[in-house]
DNA sequence: TCAAAAGTGTTATCCTTACACCCATGT
DNA sequence: ACATGGGTGTAAGGATAACACTTTTGA
């Protein structure tokens, strides 16, 4: 009785995968060309038709991105499924939902590109998002924007509802700024009609990309920055052995946060995450640093084995 | 290039809801009767397909569950989209995914069953996750199971690994239960022929559902344990007015372990989560115990208002 | 008077934060 | 010599955990 009957027209599934890499300091993601698209719109995740053929969502998944980028996936993990919002069933209308896409994340460790595909720094299309040089300066010049759609409300109730929204999510007041909402920082902007995926001619709040994939991707960093604090993920992302100071930066990088260094290593030493490598680099610059490694046995003894991220230090 | 294109057989879509409330100390689930599915399976939860004329998956949902249920819901939130496993086309063989199920969260207040729909227990169907009245016996009886399912294995490599797994999951050695991981506790069982859902004829790990309704049920709780404490979601299911014995009942019973009660208190208070009323209520047994109310303006005020649990108290 | 639950206060301990400082290398 | 990054020590502050204890009702 509550067993789903064949429906006459079943909605069509896709699959898109928002896949991270980091490498020299800079966040990363893989991308793809998207032919027919509005203008500047043309890129996009690497996507595709969830096939009879797929025998689960997540076969399905890599066998699209491989074919399309030649990236082998390691560590993935499903991250939600969108309605999409844009296609709808014959135009508009009484249109009831077309097309739903599962997207995922996936944390790769090289970063090299092919057939078509391209690795972007993630705040192409989140400039915001990126607070290791201090406060973004098109921060101020969004804000103010977002007040002003505040103040064009058609009540006043919902206009302090909007303005709430904003000092929450873009940390106004005592609040202070949370580096895991991004897709709700992403969401408002699309409410507010300050991105081109809302119909703007606008650019000011970043890169835009095809269908809702850019929603599928600041989702991807939102769980990504919240992960890192309690699973040990962002090992996926660093080469077998690193220094301390590499793996702050990648940190620092997926947060867009500056941490402080010696709580840093002082957290990640007592946590048993790493251990050390019988190397030292001398590329550093400075004096020369031991190469650590993930020590894999944390899985088995620590509960939540994440990097806490402590405290930050003022940009 | 990307888009996702027309395929010949698009997969049915399916939409699922663990509805969860908690009354009188006990966490419940609503569930109805599913007509053929193999003896011992017949329950499942509210559920039904995704058709064209809904708007969203989650409007889709909702209309779901107010036909079957009569229930109407709050707080929604989408958990996680499976691709079944039991249902491939064709039976055996070369078969793809035949059936997706996009499985949500929702949280009510009142626990009013309508239509052929019941409120059950949680631990009805996880018995093993109650440990308010300490270390539940059967639990022995399971994890003597699991071991000799890890004992079974075909090399002492997977051997290990098993173990491991079970003594993460399951709190063996040093590491503790971890009230969270339901669902890994649940696709172990899984693994191990030791459920009904995977062939068993047992039900020792409590009673089974239709489909895989158990392992959306199984997400669910995890997700919503974990939720608790960062996001002030219990309040979903308290009436508008309680005392903090009862709070702390309500979230023990979802927990599934005992709290320390001032530490407890203490933790409420100080958070700013919860603000005195006039009224007090002398139902209690002792002495009267002041009604509180949960404080909205958290929301606005704090980044990470949850409620932490405080350690726990041995059972 | 006693049981039961509400509610308050205090202390030891641990973790986080912040600051100060030394070490080893290249220019 | 000094700039740069690596690396260590330690003290202050705050939060948690554990303990003891008082208050107010009903039976």
């Amino acid at each position: 009785m509550t067993e789903p009957e064949p429906t006459v027209s079943a909605p069509l599934v896709g699959l898109a995968a928002a896949i991270l890499a980091a490498t020299l300091d800079e966040p990363r993601v893989l991308t793809v060309p998207v032919a027919g698209q509005p203008d500047g719109r043309g890129e996009g995740l690497p996507a595709g038709p969830l096939e009879p053929a797929h025998p689960t969502l997540e076969r399905g998944l890599r066998a699209w991105v491989e074919r399309q980028t030649g990236q082998s996936l390691g560590y993935v993990e499903q991250l939600y499924t969108f309605g999409d919002r844009n296609r709808r069933r014959g135009g508009q209308g009484e249109g009831g939902l077309h097309a739903l896409s599962v997207a995922y994340l996936a944390l790769v460790r090289e970063a090299r590109p092919a057939a078509d595909a391209t690795w972007q720094s993630w705040y192409r299309y989140f400039p915001y998002e990126d607070r290791r040089a201090g406060r973004p300066p098109a921060l101020d010049a969004l804000t103010d924007r977002l007040e002003a759609w505040a103040g064009a409300a058609t009540d006043p109730e919902q206009g302090r509802r909007r303005s709430d929204r904003i000092g929450l999510t873009f940390g106004a007041a005592g609040s202070g700024w949370n580096e895991e909402r991004v897709l709700e920082r992403y969401e408002l902007l699309f409410e507010a009609g300050l991105v081109p995926e809302a119909g703007a001619s606008d650019h000011i709040a970043g890169q835009a990309m095809a269908f809702d994939h850019r929603r599928m991707l600041a989702t991807a960093l939102g769980r990504l920055r919240g992960k890192i604090k309690y699973r040990p993920v962002v090992f996926e992302l660093m080469p077998p052995a690193f220094t301390l100071g590499q793996l702050q930066r990648v940190v620092e990088a997926l947060s867009g946060v500056l941490l402080h260094k010696q709580n840093f290593r002082r957290l990640v030493a007592q946590q048993g995450l790493v251990e050390e490598t019988e190397a030292v680099t001398a590329e550093t610059g400075g004096r020369p640093a031991r190469l650590m490694r993930f020590r894999r046995e944390v899985l088995l003894e620590r509960p939540v084995p994440g990097l806490r991220l402590p405290s930050g230090r003022p940009g």
